[in-house]
DNA sequence: CCTATAAGATTGTTGAACAATACTGCAATA
DNA sequence: TATTGCAGTATTGTTCAACAATCTTATAGG
């Protein structure tokens, strides 16, 4: 055994670039990606004919996609009808929140486990949305805020929590899309943001987790409000 | 608009029995069951060729089983090299667990909001694991302990939080498979289980949440030693 | 014992084909 | 007018055969 360990295992994080996803899951990252954008919008029709052909990809290759993507919930497979990109309904919604209260409040709890590099993180995506907001970005507000609740559910440091997150926030996309006003619905939280994360850098675990649980009372029952008045 | 709405209601309740699921859902229902009593052991190869020629099916449908098996952990899907049944290291266990940990204890924490047929539902979970033990049928101890805890998580009302659950106890029977005696690993929470239970029944949510954060560091601990003399 | 090479096996992806199902438009009927 | 029945058409579900790309194994050589 020689001193190779540190590189070695810098080598070892590139192999998953060497050999590359298969065109399945190419094409599930695309569609992901353009269904988040909102540029393939909720209800949409994913035809096998069409969206092959642009793709330049087999009906079956494609299909193998469409799998993926159904089982993160933003596509929906009916049978011998088609695929199609998710609706969310108001239940959908609340459901979401739910689920995202238990792992960002529970990891939250845990934060005194957590490394200091997932601390900075939780501050860095706070600066991010402030930052943004100075610059009346208000989509890039929202895009940090996401990362914000993101980095509060990594500090849980599991990997299927943050897996998890990560396919919720791709979902929540999805009501986020019909909503226009990216700005009353997201400035209002900035300063929530900027104080929990000083109460998990002060060590005041608990009381940040309390913080974030009212965050959820109001946001949930405010964005499922915007979205009714919307939508289905 | 008559009075319709009662009977339609109910057949479109029915309408999910109505088409039945694809090829590729009922194939991947087929080895999701085997994956989970054992027959396919953790790193058995599914090679294409003999599990599409046993189940007569084509190597596209088994594919589109094959990924959909994949996105919930239980298959590895290694490029160019074949579809293995996932071997959980000690690091994935206590990975499990750590998820575990925060969609229970917060579910359990909100049961106050829970409907009584939720709470029932723990209840009998409970109930069964007793009159299992009481027969000495341990594997079904296993199975009814499991019961118990998806149906803790079920106190959170979220679908999305049922399914997150189901799949990480399936996951977490691959980690059983590899160890034998089940009696000693379930029997000492038939007692834990039954004052969780109660403690919920008489309104005292957070006691109960406690009680249950502190079952999960005796139980990560004890499993993941066992599992370390056992395997990887 | 290690390395290189060649043969063989398996996966990745495509295209065509056909059956089964869903959708569309129009005529027939009450 | 509203509903039903019935083509005809379009789309999905599934299979099969083929080939390229990659991995594995066996063999020979150093």
């Amino acid at each position: 055994m020689t001193t190779t360990g540190t590189w070695v295992d810098q080598l070892a994080a590139d192999r998953s670039l060497l050999d590359r996803a298969s065109t399945a899951e190419r094409v599930a990252e695309v569609l992901r990606q353009r269904i988040i954008e909102g540029v393939l919008a909720p209800g949409t029709r994913l035809s096998e004919e069409s969206a092959g052909r642009a793709l330049a990809v087999s009906r079956n290759t494609l299909r193998e996609a469409f799998r993926l993507l159904a089982h993160e919930q933003l596509l929906v497979h009916e049978l011998h009808r088609g695929v199609f990109v998710r609706v969310l309904s108001a239940d959908d919604v609340v459901d979401l929140y739910r689920m995202r209260r238990l792992l960002e409040t529970g990891a939250v709890r845990h934060a005194a486990q957590a490394g200091p590099e997932l601390l900075a993180a939780v501050e860095e995506a706070v600066g991010a949305g402030e930052r943004a907001a100075e610059a009346e970005r208000w989509w890039e507000v929202g895009t940090a805020n996401m990362r914000f609740h993101q980095a509060l559910a990594a500090l849980a440091s599991s990997p299927r929590v943050d897996e998890t997150m990560r396919q919720l926030l791709a979902e929540l996309r999805l009501a986020f899309h019909v909503m226009s006003r990216p700005r009353e619905f997201h400035e209002p939280y900035l300063e929530l943001n900027r104080v929990i994360a000083e109460l998990i850098g002060a060590g005041k675990a608990h009381e940040a987790a309390d913080r974030l649980d009212a965050y959820f009372d109001t946001a949930e029952t405010q964005l499922v409000e915007a979205y009714r008045s919307y939508g289905s």
